[in-house]
DNA sequence: GCCGTTTTCGGCCCGACTGTTTTCAGTCG
């Protein structure tokens, strides 16, 4: 069993004891465990085999040894058992919003319902109203929020989000002269690869009127909620728009709350209460009834003897206890990228020409850019041939008499073929600046295979990079099954780095993978993967799920210099040559 | 069910909003 299948039981089991009514503590304890295996970034196994399940936060002896049970059965009895008392399908009502685990227990108590298709019927049929403490109002309620799961309000990805909730800001400024402060909060402001709504922040005397302002803006299409300090809109494109309208002294513990996330939250508010505090979005309260206001986010981690924390960390994932010891990683800045490892032109699917993608990298304030056009067995992208490759060797020199601040890098995007074989002979590859190889076909091989094929390419010493080593989309397409734990560990081995792309629909690899590479010493690359000169800018979303996996500069193979970059490339490749 | 710069037992975050409520339960973040 994958990390994933057991985490989905262990929730599901902190689902069923919470519809039966069992301690919350415990409810919380499940989803806690699943959440953390989730986040692990290696095969849960390893714990396993070296007895160190217990080492995982959040696992003690009895999830332990569920565990146990399940990776050596596949089946887990006490999961099973739970079934006969709460139907996997009331469950399953928990995805309505606004349905919890009492509301779901009535309906099936009361109604026999285990589907939401169920629910559906006999909302529309009106049964749902006469039923202890749900009226009409509740009904119409749980079927709105049947008609959003059905329109599958899927999470939308970070490069959606950002420039939306930056545009809200701008109108949202421009229509009030009441706002003192304003911010993106939530998952936005963590950077997290989706989102499932935005959350905006206001500081304000006139709470009233921003909120009239922003429920007037031209995006917004319907109001869905709204009171003293909180609106919530959808917009046109459907996207849910959350604002809160706080007192601009409270605005240092409003923005640290409303970042969260919420585990991170509660983590703190422990911490809080060890040191005879309660914390609020308001403020610190001592038992005395005292209170300490925060105008600045960072006094609210001062003020519980902790440096500031950057939101991209704030997933309770260790970061609080790396605080408390003052280990908390200097996160790579997007001052320190040098270059960009990995861009296309019209040589092959790009759509903008060398010089056109040159200029622009150098506008980026760049020392360089790597040219990593296709390779010729990828028909649909026009990959090159050693022969093309030859003539845009010429191209690219003839450009670089151009700048003396500036380079541009001849490589190539690799093809790693469905039988492994990679698509350049070692003496073409030779020839290049830097090589990204990429698996873009067959990726529905099954583990073996496909994880064969990657390190066959790591092994290959004119390799420089991985790119989107695990081949996800998000929102289209589920990772490949290569072993990222694998290739991570091969990668340490041959000092190939991997890469963090940074198209919003890849983001690849992803945050907890990144953490496991680095901290096994591996480089990562963030690139842009940029097909025209605009998309060099969406290095911002990789350069933020490298800071979410902690890394920091060092680790980042793209800070370097040019010239650290080639010796790297240089000593790499005479050190796998001779292995 | 987990966990420990007070604890191996007794704790475990805090408030807004809604609806069906005569004082609060449920849900959400």
């Amino acid at each position: 069993m994958t990390n994933r299948e057991i985490a989905d039981i262990l929730k599901r089991i902190g689902d069923m004891l919470d519809i039966l009514g069992e301690n919350r503590f415990k409810v919380i304890a499940y989803r806690r465990a699943a959440e953390n295996i989730m986040n692990l970034g290696r095969d849960i196994r390893e714990y396993w085999v070296s007895g160190n399940l217990e080492e995982i936060p959040g696992i003690g002896a009895a999830i332990a040894e569920k565990i146990e049970e399940m990776l050596t059965t596949g089946r887990l009895e006490f999961y099973e058992r739970l079934q006969d008392d709460v139907p996997v399908g009331v469950v399953s009502l928990l995805e309505i919003p606004d349905v919890g685990p009492k509301t779901a227990k009535l309906l099936w108590e009361e109604l026999g319902l285990q589907s939401v298709a169920e629910v559906e019927a006999a909302a529309r049929s009106g049964v749902l109203r006469s039923l202890p403490g749900l009226g009409a109002k509740s009904e119409a309620k749980i079927l709105a929020g049947i008609e959003a799961v059905h329109r599958r309000s899927d999470r939308i990805s970070l490069g959606t989000a950002w420039p939306v909730a930056q545009d809200l800001l701008q109108a949202l400024l421009a229509e009030s002269s009441e706002i003192v402060e304003v911010a993106v909060a939530g998952s936005l402001r963590r950077m997290r690869s989706t989102i499932g709504d935005i959350d905006l922040l206001v500081a304000s005397e006139a709470p009233a009127a921003v909120m009239r302002a922003f429920a007037g803006l031209a995006r917004v299409s319907e109001v869905m909620l709204s009171g003293s300090t909180k609106t919530s809109v959808r917009l046109h494109n459907g996207l849910q728009v959350d604002l809160r309208v706080l007192d601009p002294g409270h605005w240092g513990t409003a923005l640290q709350y409303f970042t969260g996330s919420q585990a991170h939250n509660v983590r703190l508010r422990e911490l809080a209460q060890k040191q005879g505090l309660s914390l609020s979005e308001y403020a610190f309260k001592r038992d005395d009834g005292s209170e300490v206001t925060c105008a600045q986010e960072a006094e609210v981690y001062q003020t519980l003897g902790l440096p500031w924390i950057p939101p991209e960390l704030r997933e309770d994932r260790g970061e609080i206890q790396a605080a408390l010891s003052g280990e908390l990683p200097r996160l790579v800045e997007s001052q320190a990228i040098r270059g960009d490892l990995h861009a296309h032109t019209d040589w092959s699917d790009g759509a903008a020409t060398l010089a056109d993608m040159a200029e622009a990298a150098r506008a980026l304030g760049y020392q360089y850019l790597v040219i990593s056009d296709h390779t010729q067995s990828l028909g649909v992208a026009q990959g090159l041939t050693p022969d093309r490759l030859a003539e845009q060797r010429a191209d690219i020199d003839a450009l670089n008499a151009r700048w003396d601040d500036f380079t541009l890098l001849q490589g190539c995007e690799l093809e790693i073929k469905a039988d492994g074989d990679l698509d350049f002979e070692d003496d073409v590859l030779a020839r290049l600046d830097f090589v990204v190889a990429s698996v873009h076909t067959s990726l529905r091989q099954d583990p073996e295979q496909i994880t064969r094929r990657v390190l066959n390419a790591l092994h290959n010493p004119y390799v420089d990079v991985i790119g989107h080593p695990s081949g996800r989309l998000l929102g289209q397409r589920e990772e490949s099954a290569v072993d990222l734990g694998t290739v991570i560990q091969a990668a340490a081995e041959t000092g190939t780095a991997l890469e963090v792309n940074s198209i919003p629909a890849r983001l690849d690899l992803d945050d907890i993978h990144v953490r496991r590479a680095t901290g096994l010493g591996v480089k990562i690359a963030i690139n842009s993967d940029a097909h025209h000169p605009g998309g060099l800018e969406n290095l911002s979303y990789g350069l933020a799920t490298a800071r979410r996996g902690w890394a920091e500069a060092t680790d980042v193979l793209n800070t370097f210099t040019l010239d650290e970059l080639r010796a790297w490339r240089q000593t790499r490749i005479a050190r796998q040559s001779n292995a």
